[in-house]
RNA sequence: GGCGGGUUGCCCGAGCGGCCAAUGGGAGGGGACUGUAAAUCCCCCGGCUUAUGCCUUCGUAGGUUCAAAUCCUUCACCCGCCA
C-alpha cells in the first residue's frame, strides 16, 4: 500500500530517515496524531525551524491531527544536539516570553480550527514542572541506560570535544518523556523533527516501549542547505526570522525575491504548498525564462502571505515593484512613497533642522555601519540618492533633492535601500 | 606528574624587536556584465572630526626596551610526546 502523504514528502525531499516505512504507511493509512517539539531557544522562529514546521501542515492537511509542542521546560535545560558548546542557561522568564512569542508564529502555520484535525498547542512545562526531581529518577531515569545515552551521536561528540553538562545529557530524557506524555494524553504516535533530533526522538520510542509495550514512530527532516552546500536561510545579516521585528515583511521578501535560481527547485519543494504539478511548472518557467523570476515571485509571494499575511504581502510586493522598477523616482506620487518607503528601514529629520552630511545620513539609516565604511561605499560609487549615484564625500543633500518634499531615498549597492524622512 | 608546542583581525592562517592595522586564502562589501540571479573580472575590507595624524586590536596580567604580535614572567585554555 502507497501512502500519497508519504510519497509527496519524499519527492520534496523532506524524508531524511523514518522508522520503518511500511509501519508508518499503516499508521498513516488512518487519521493519526503526531507532534514536533520546538525549543525556544530566541525570540522567533527561523527559515529552519519553519520547514519542519511546513511539513507538520503538510500531515494536517493530509487529515492528521498536529500538536505543536513549544519546550518550556526542554528551553530551560539546552539540547546538545548538533552543538559544539554547552550552551548558556537562559532565564525562566526570557524563555516564558519566547515560549509566548513562538506560538503565535505556531498559529500562523497550523490550522486551529479544522473541524475534523485542529492543531493543538502544548507546554511540556506543563506536565514537567509538577514532577519531582525523586519520581524523575524512579519513574523515567530507571529505563534509560546509560551506555545507550553515551552512545548517541550528539553525546559522543561532545565527550570527545569539549565536554557535556549533567544538564544537557539528561536532555534526551526529558524529550522522551515529553513523547511517552504525549502519546499517553493524546495517543500521539509519531514525532517528527529536523534529522539532528533523531537521536532524542528514538529515545522516546524506547520510552514509550518499555513502560507501554507499544511501538511509536519516528520521522526526520534533512537540514536544508542551500545548492552551493552553504547553510541555508542565513544572509550576511543573519537569519531569517518569522517576527517582523526582528526580520521586517520587506526583507523577508525580498529574500525569497533574490534566491539563486539553482535553489529554486529545492525552495519550492521544501516550502511551498503548491501541488507537485504547478511547481514543476515553476521549475521549468526558472529555465525558459530566467529573466521574468516567476518562480522566485510566487515562492516570496506565498511565503510572505504566510507569516505576515495577504494585506502585508501585497504592500511589500508592491513596494518593492516601485523601488525597483523602471520608471524615475521622482514620478512617484506621495501615496505610492509612503507605501513603499514604509517598509524601508527609516530615520527623521526635523523639519527645518540642518541636513546631515551624505556620510552621516549613510551611517544614520544603517545601510552602513561606520563613517570608514561610508566613505568607502562613496568612493567606489556604490552609493545613490534617490536612485542617482552621488561620488562626492562632501556632498550634503538639500531641499531639492526631497522626493515629494518628504523623502530621501538611499541605497548601497545593488538593493539595500533606505529612507530619510523630514518631518514636521 | 614530566617534557615540548600552541593561543593572531568574522573564519583559516603567516609574521617572531622597528619598514605591522599586521602576508595569503575564505567569508563579506562595492563596481562592471546581467535579471534586484549565478559564474567571471576589477576594487575594498578595524575605528575616528581624511589626518605624511590619532585611537583600539595579535589568549590574560605584568615587565624589559627609545620601540614588542614579536623578548621575559604570571595566569587560563588547547595540542603532542613520555610516565
Amino acid at each position: 500500500m502507497d501512502n500519497a502523504l508519504l510519497a509527496d514528502l519524499e519527492w520534496r525531499g523532506l524524508i531524511a530517515q523514518s522508522t520503518e516505512r511500511k509501519d508508518l504507511e499503516q499508521l498513516l493509512a488512518k487519521p493519526t496524531t503526531l507532534y514536533l517539539g520546538i525549543d525556544p531557544t530566541a525570540p522567533s522562529m527561523h527559515l529552519g525551524n519553519l520547514v519542519v514546521f511546513l511539513v507538520l501542515r503538510r500531515f494536517q492537511l493530509a487529515g492528521h491531527q498536529p500538536i505543536a509542542l513549544v519546550g518550556g521546560a526542554t528551553g530551560l535545560v539546552g539540547d546538545p544536539s548538533g552543538k559544539n558548546d554547552e550552551r548558556i542557561l537562559n532565564e525562566e522568564k526570557t524563555v516564558s516570553e519566547w515560549v509566548a512569542k513562538i506560538k503565535k508564529q505556531v498559529e500562523k502555520v497550523l490550522d486551529f480550527k479544522d473541524q475534523k484535525a485542529a492543531a493543538k498547542l502544548v507546554n511540556n512545562l506543563d506536565w514537567t514542572k509538577p514532577v519531582s526531581a525523586l519520581e524523575f529518577l524512579r519513574d523515567i531515569g530507571k529505563h534509560f541506560s546509560v551506555n545507550q545515552m553515551l552512545a548517541k551521536d550528539s553525546i559522543a561528540n561532545r565527550l570527545a570535544t569539549v565536554g557535556i553538562s549533567y544538564t544537557e545529557f539528561s536532555y534526551q530524557v526529558l524529550q522522551s518523556f515529553d513523547y511517552l506524555e504525549l502519546y499517553r494524553r493524546h495517543d500521539c504516535k509519531l514525532q517528527i523533527g529536523g534529522s539532528d533530533q533523531w537521536g532524542n526522538i528514538v529515545a522516546g520510542l524506547d520510552l514509550i516501549r518499555k513502560v507501554e509495550g507499544a511501538g511509536a514512530h519516528a520521522l526526520t527532516v534533512p537540514l536544508l542547505t542551500k545548492s552551493d552546500g552553504s547553510k541555508f536561510g542565513k544572509t550576511a545579516a543573519g537569519a531569517i526570522w518569522l517576527d517582523d521585528q526582528m526580520t521586517s515583511a520587506y526583507e523577508f521578501f525580498q529574500f525569497w525575491l533574490n534566491s539563486e535560481d539553482a535553489d529554486l527547485p529545492k525552495l519550492l519543494k521544501v516550502f511551498s504548498m503548491k501541488s507537485r504539478a504547478e511547481i514543476e511548472e515553476l521549475i521549468e518557467s526558472v529555465k525558459t525564462d530566467p529573466g521574468a523570476r516567476q518562480a522566485h515571485r510566487e515562492l516570496a509571494r506565498e511565503m510572505t502571505t504566510l507569516i505576515h499575511g495577504a494585506v502585508m504581502a501585497k504592500k511589500v510586493e508592491e513596494a518593492a515593484k516601485a523601488l525597483f522598477g523602471q520608471g524615475e523616482i521622482s514620478d512617484l506620487d506621495l501615496a505610492t512613497l509612503d507605501a513603499a518607503l514604509g517598509q524601508l528601514p527609516k530615520t527623521t529629520i526635523k523639519k527645518g533642522d540642518a541636513f546631515p552630511s551624505w556620510i552621516e545620513l549613510l551611517v544614520a539609516t544603517g545601510v552602513v555601519d561606520s563613517k570608514s565604511a561610508a566613505r568607502r561605499i562613496v568612493n567606489e560609487g556604490g552609493a545613490y540618492l534617490n536612485n542617482k549615484r552621488v561620488e562626492s564625500e562632501d556632498f550634503t543633500p538639500s531641499k531639492s533633492d526631497l522626493l515629494q518634499g518628504k523623502y530621501l531615498l538611499l541605497r548601497k549597492g545593488k538593493r539595500d535601500l533606505a529612507a530619510v524622512e523630514i518631518v514636521g
